[in-house]
DNA sequence: TGTACATCAGTGAACGCGCGTTCACTGATGTAC
DNA sequence: TGTACATCAGTGAACGCGCGTTCACTGATGTAC
């Protein structure tokens, strides 16, 4: 008879995934020491004191590998901005959020938002998971007060999403402006702050970034 | 006798030269098409119907053959924007120059501006051709007249101006401050844009990026 | 102008390495009766 | 409780590949007298 857990686990069951979740582990280690191009499965199996095709017992190659370590980070701001929101914060609360989320892990930051990999594309499931962390700033941002000037662009963002939604639920434009602005700017002082563009420049990033914050809660422009 | 042409360069100094720019256009296209970890001197030295070690008659490996590229695409942004200068473009024109620059070639932008390569320190004669770019930014932000009204940023970007020129040569923090914020922006639009992730999103990348052009040039935040 | 020599681009073989991935297999663990 | 069978994690050997880089060399080009 099979030994189950709570859950309906076996035993085998609750040990693959205990290899495979020690896999990602490394993988982030090596990603984080090397960068995403450099990931290799040997060098992980070596690590884990195994052989290297033994890998492909938890993972069908090294893209699925990849492409599960883009869906876990992606779902991680994901959580993070839900569990933000959750405890009340408003846009500037995922900002600061966002900024936390990337500095625990600049690699993985990089991995999701960084260069992308010519050749490479990420199955549609991630481009959802992607659209859920897009959903959070969206609400933020629709909690915003304040004046929204109407700007060429809001009127751009109106028209194209009343075509695509063919005028059924079109998002507040002044809204989905705000979300973008937001997402532009604090990824510009991020991404040049981590890959050490400010680097011998004598400033605080953190300043800048929080400049940048004020910006968007206050008023857009 | 050697025979010289003008600017005393021997044919065989020519042929060098001639060479040596064929190697670079060709490991341009590979970056375009597998990204700067792909690069590979073998295969540029196939592609030139050569023979692998043949190219490092001409660099010394591949980290300088790297380190070329970036000093080259650094180089012609920085040319790019004096010439903008040159015709008299403000704040604005250089804003637009970048992302033509960026569209042009978007690996080249990647090289330079992307994920940093974990380990790879660019020399540092890279870093004084970066300055030269960041200093026509400067000149440009400095010429945007507009209140810059008074932020802690701005305070503290004084102070550290003061500190590292022990009071000699500081620069205009307001300046700075745009400076900074012309970069920072715009790229944060650019990055994401060359990186796909506005793909579906239905908007024109265009309008966005002129939106934050607008912001920068008529007041600051 | 011709001859002896020096310079230097390019070759081919080789080294050592690591990669992803396949395959037939062993041996331990779980399952069914 | 014991026995026969099925499942499945992991191994080791192998394949084919490409990489950066070194080295001793050939042959063409330029130089000096």
């Amino acid at each position: 008879m099979t030994a189950r857990s709570r859950e309906g686990r076996t035993p085998r069951e609750r040990y693959r995934s205990q290899v495979r979740a020690e896999i990602k582990e490394r993988a982030w280690e090596q990603i984080a020491a090397s960068g995403a191009p450099g990931l290799s499965l040997n060098a992980i199996a070596k690590q884990m004191g195994l052989s290297g095709p033994a890998l492909y017992r938890y993972f069908s190659g090294r893209d699925e590998l990849i492409t599960e370590l883009v869906r876990d980070a992606y779902r991680s701001l994901a959580d993070a901005f839900g569990a933000a929101a959750e405890s009340g914060a408003d846009l500037a609360g995922l900002g600061r959020t966002m900024r936390a989320w990337a500095l625990d892990d600049p690699q993985r930051y990089f991995l999701v938002f960084g260069t992308p990999v010519p050749g490479y594309h990420a199955p549609d499931d991630v481009t959802v998971i992607a659209r859920g962390v897009m959903a959070h700033m969206l609400d933020a941002a629709r909690r915003v007060e304040g004046p929204a000037d109407d700007t060429a662009l809001q009127a751009h963002l109106a028209r194209e999403e009343h075509r695509r939604w063919a005028g059924d639920h079109p998002a507040d434009p002044a809204a989905l402006r705000r979300a973008l602005t937001f997402w532009t700017r604090l990824h510009g002082v991020l991404s040049l702050e981590l890959a050490g563009h400010f680097t011998g420049m004598a400033f605080d990033p953190a300043l800048l970034y929080g400049a940048e914050l004020d910006t968007l809660t206050h008023a857009v422009p």
